[in-house]
DNA sequence: CTCACTGTTTGACAACTGTACAGCTGGTGT
DNA sequence: ACACCAGCTGTACAGTTGTCAAACAGTGAG
């Protein structure tokens, strides 16, 4: 053997490339074993360095995963709405790319959820976690909000109540991608757009009641402040 | 201090009752300390047991687990159901009923929510939990099926899809049941309730347009016309 | 070239884990 | 009263785990 004379036993980074390279290794490591897959040697390993290197760049276990998570939860977020924006589409044909790019092969992975659920799984224990869920669920919210309130803005659709409407598309997103998660054969992404659309066609067309705001036509006639359009 | 002369040092139990109580045992575990909670030592410390004694009873951990599984599902499904069932009362009241029964204080505690994430974490990797998963889900949307099929052979209600409308229902719940899990604060259960109400509004006035069946000829319903902003 | 800085490794630590198994013991049938 | 044995215990085992102090070695500056 020729022992070759020059070969560097490690590689240094500067701490924010080091810091990346960790979290992208958590992600791999929690896609591919799920719970099992938080675990200093294994996500160390991953990245190709000692496990001691880890709690040196964060001060545990828990604050690098709570680092992937808002990683990827911003990662998928964005992904999603840059794939929704399209610039001459109305607000329907959006919501309908929102959908599209929900249930795509790539968010239907297997292994993404798994890493969702040790993300959700660690929420009731840590609070940096939880914190980072929070602001996650708030862009995430925020975002159908933004879409459904261009929806109300269009002409024809009734006025409805902007925030429970978006807990309901939020759930029922949810909903399905965690029930094609846990059986890919229970129905095809298709039929989940075209529920999730079925959804939206129903909020246009004034069928959801707790949803629709009120409009005080009884009183509006005898106060006479009223200034909508009668 | 008097030393009872006759303390028995362990309580003997047929196998099928020290079982269940080994499954309940695993069951508070995993509430407490959802996936911490799945140890050996935990699980029988809970049951006032040895460790040893699982291993005795059940063929590994993860088997243990699976049957707790079952056993919750099964129950909290049966609960659902049986307050969902009230003799002199239609279709749509049962609907809201099992929506209630949904929301209740016990589905939302945080503990059942962490359990049920190691369930779901654990399909992945155990065939016996994904079994399990597999029967229960279908009886969960058996159940719902069962409720829209009454609502289908409902006057003025249209004909519709009844496996697709199980799955987006289903989904709807799961969805609002999974973000009232995550932020207690989001919204109250009654919204939930209301929104899943809101969605059996449009099955029944055919504003799902995916959902509804073809009707070969005079299709009289408006709905599968878009009236939304296109 | 040498030095110092600092990112990285190493090894050790105590506390866990699931499972196996030899032996003890409670309570029942005789 | 006695014996049996199923149910149960306790220990042992080979693995894990996260964290940390100390030693090490790349790498750029002087």
């Amino acid at each position: 053997m020729t022992p070759k004379p020059h070969a560097p036993k490690f590689h240094r980074a500067t701490p924010t490339v080091r810091r990346e390279a960790l979290i992208e290794a958590t992600l791999e490591c929690l896609r591919k074993h799920g719970h099992d897959g938080v675990s200093a040697r294994r996500i160390a390993a991953e990245a190709g360095v000692s496990a001691g290197l880890i709690t040196h760049h964060f001060p545990s276990i828990s604050a690098l995963v709570a680092a992937a998570y808002e990683t990827l939860a911003m990662r998928l977020l964005s992904s999603i709405q840059q794939h929704a924006i399209e610039l001459d589409a109305g607000p329907r044909e959006r919501l309908r790319r929102f959908f599209e790019a929900s249930f795509a092969p790539a968010l239907l992975e297997p292994g993404l959820f798994s890493t969702w659920l040790v993300f959700w799984s660690m929420i009731a224990h840590d609070a940096a976690v939880r914190a980072v869920q929070d602001r996650t669920y708030v862009a995430y919210r925020d975002a159908l909000e933004s879409l459904l309130g261009q929806l109300r803005a269009s002409k024809g659709v009734p006025a409805f109540k902007l925030r429970p409407a978006g807990i309901a598309l939020a759930a029922l997103l949810d909903g399905l991608w965690i029930e094609a998660s846990l059986n890919a054969e229970a129905f095809r992404p298709a039929e989940a757009v075209a529920l999730c659309e079925d959804w939206v066609h129903a909020l246009c067309y004034g069928a959801l009641p707790s949803l629709l705001v009120q409009r005080p036509e009884g009183r509006a006639r005898r106060a006479a402040s009223s200034v909508g359009p009668e």
